[in-house]
DNA sequence: CTAGCGTATCGAAGCGCTTCGACGATCGAC
DNA sequence: GTCGATCGTCGAAGCGCTTCGATACGCTAG
């Protein structure tokens, strides 16, 4: 292994001229700096990142909290591992993954000094691993919203304007009953607030424009979505319009429809909720509201360097619905 | 931050005697270490990894390579990734989760000691990553499997065979006339193995057996899938017998076949070559060979550990095809 | 001509841990 | 009663880096 040691023989300089001109810290001038970074290339040489560590009280590694399961949707979350990486690396930082489970990871990691700062994703309302984050000295960042951030910073899609948006979609085309198709009941019950929070603008919006409304909730299987769409057929029968926030289940949702003998749009809009790529991957593209997964992975990096290098407040962000109409939604017939 | 002086300190013993009853290198009397374990408990003592790696060599955290594009498939990926996350953790290891492009990566973590060892997923068969994994001190495993393994560790499904019992299967049922709708043409030109591995053991096996076969590779989108089927239909009109393996496509094949008034088992038998969840998940329950991707996620680690800890040498483990009739096979009819 | 300053560099301390060699105490064997 | 093992513990060195304070030098201002 080449060290410092080697570098600062090789340029002929202290070994603090090197860590000075590698970390520009404090000005050194151009010719020593070119004999530095040529003797560093020659010899190949790679800071020890323990050593660093060590010395710097600065890891340069992010923990990142994912739900390994594959009952949630997959898709939607390797989209906010890869923003999430992506937007660390341009910060020259690297990332440790930790399964959603490992509660005792948490404390590891950051009280050993393993990494910078945390981000957690898909936090429930009163989530068990918020008072561990808030113990650890490093900043946390969570994707999802609990009851009470209570310290910790907070970035999601807004999904209650995103509901509302979908709802307004479909009112201002003239739909009158209108229903959530959502979440599997295990993600309501575990007091995931985005499918509580979008089942609330759904509700609201829907009584606020006088719009019929029920919801269903939809198991993430072909079985689950045909018997969603059942129920919803069933207790609303002059529905015309649907809202979908549920990825996995989508593509089965449409079969359904389909084998119900309804068009989708002349007998029936829809609005999903989900990632552009679902929404124009489907047979149809669908009209929909973009859940920017890459983007919000991106933000929460943002808002942890924030903390990290201005060390600013923790603050909540709700990014902003964006709804684009495709081709499955149109004026509910007269 | 509470350090391993504080403990000593507070167990009234030297800094050494506290290291060696943690880890337990060198006897220590069983009063001693009740004394120094408690005080690790009352002071919340977390020993400081970068200090451990400066002094041991060791980080206890393997690298990890994941594919975070799209247009592989994520569920699979999110498997392997869950397989090795979880077994590392049983080894004391943390995972860090690199990018499948940043090449820089392979050596910024290895070469700075961040990692004791490094998985790479999605190997083609002239990786450039190899070079640069062969030029690291720390061992690699390859999940999947180059033309030249040379010094690294490999463990995959074996594919070739799969596609052979997939074949064997559908032959012994009768069937004469098999197609195998398969990965992508991208990934078949980015010289994958597993996709030509699947190839190379369909026709082999196709031929011993003595049945017509085609191959159509196919694009992981519903209209991909669509196109497939149909060029499947118009290059082999008999054909009673599928093999699938593209999970993406797979319920848009299962639609399309359908669509063309084909009756899946009736008219023609169908295996896929996917994940076992995704195969009981689908409409119908699928006869398929399992990727196991759990499983060879924690052998990836295994392999590692065993060339950490007991340095054995870089070996290639192929793992055998379980094939499971289910509903979507039967013997093809006279 | 000198005081004072900014610039470029060096030396040394110290970050928290592991590990090697040493040492006193205890014990069984002769 | 003595000798060598064995056991439990300690002290100190060292892992590779950052950072603080000091220093040396060349300037400019007065």
């Amino acid at each position: 292994m080449t060290t410092i040691d080697d570098v600062a023989r090789a340029a002929g300089v202290s070994v603090s001229t090197v860590s000075y001109a590698l970390s520009g810290k404090r000005p050194i001038s151009a010719a020593t700096r070119a004999r530095i970074e040529r003797a560093v290339r020659e010899l190949g040489y790679r800071p020890h990142a323990g050593a660093r560590a060590l010395a710097s009280s600065r890891t340069n590694v992010l923990a990142l909290m994912a739900p390994l399961r594959v009952d949630v949707n997959v898709g939607v979350i390797m989209q906010f591992v890869t923003g999430v990486v992506t937007r660390a690396r341009e910060f020259q930082h690297d990332v440790l993954l930790l399964t959603q489970d490992d509660l005792a990871g948490v404390d590891r990691v950051a009280a050993g000094s393993m990494v910078d700062a945390l981000i957690m994703m898909d936090v429930e309302a009163e989530d068990p691993r918020l008072p561990v984050l808030r113990a650890q000295r490093q900043p946390s960042v969570l994707i999802g919203l609990p009851r009470d951030p209570g310290g910790l910073s907070c970035v999601d899609l807004d999904f209650e304007a995103a509901a509302r948006s979908a709802v307004d979609h479909l009112s201002q085309l003239g739909h009158r009953s209108i229903a959530l198709v959502g979440s599997p009941q295990a993600v309501l019950d575990r007091h995931t607030t985005y499918a509580q929070r979008m089942v609330r603008g759904f509700e609201s919006e829907a009584r606020r424009v006088g719009a019929q409304a029920v919801f269903e909730p939809c198991e993430s299987s072909h079985a689950g979505a045909v018997d969603a769409v059942d129920r919803v057929l069933d207790r609303l029968p002059e529905v015309t319009a649907l809202v979908v926030h549920n990825e996995v289940a989508l593509p089965a949702v449409l079969a359904t429809l389909r084998e119900r003998g309804l068009d989708i749009p002349r007998d029936i809009s829809l609005v999903a909720v989900c990632p552009q790529d679902v929404a124009t991957g489907q047979p149809q593209p669908l009209t929909a509201v973009d859940i920017p997964a890459l983007t919000i992975g991106g933000v929460a990096v943002d808002m942890a360097m924030a903390r990290l290098e201005r060390d600013e407040p923790a603050e909540t962000r709700l990014l902003a619905p964006v709804l684009t109409p495709r081709a499955t939604s149109a004026p509910a017939r007269a």
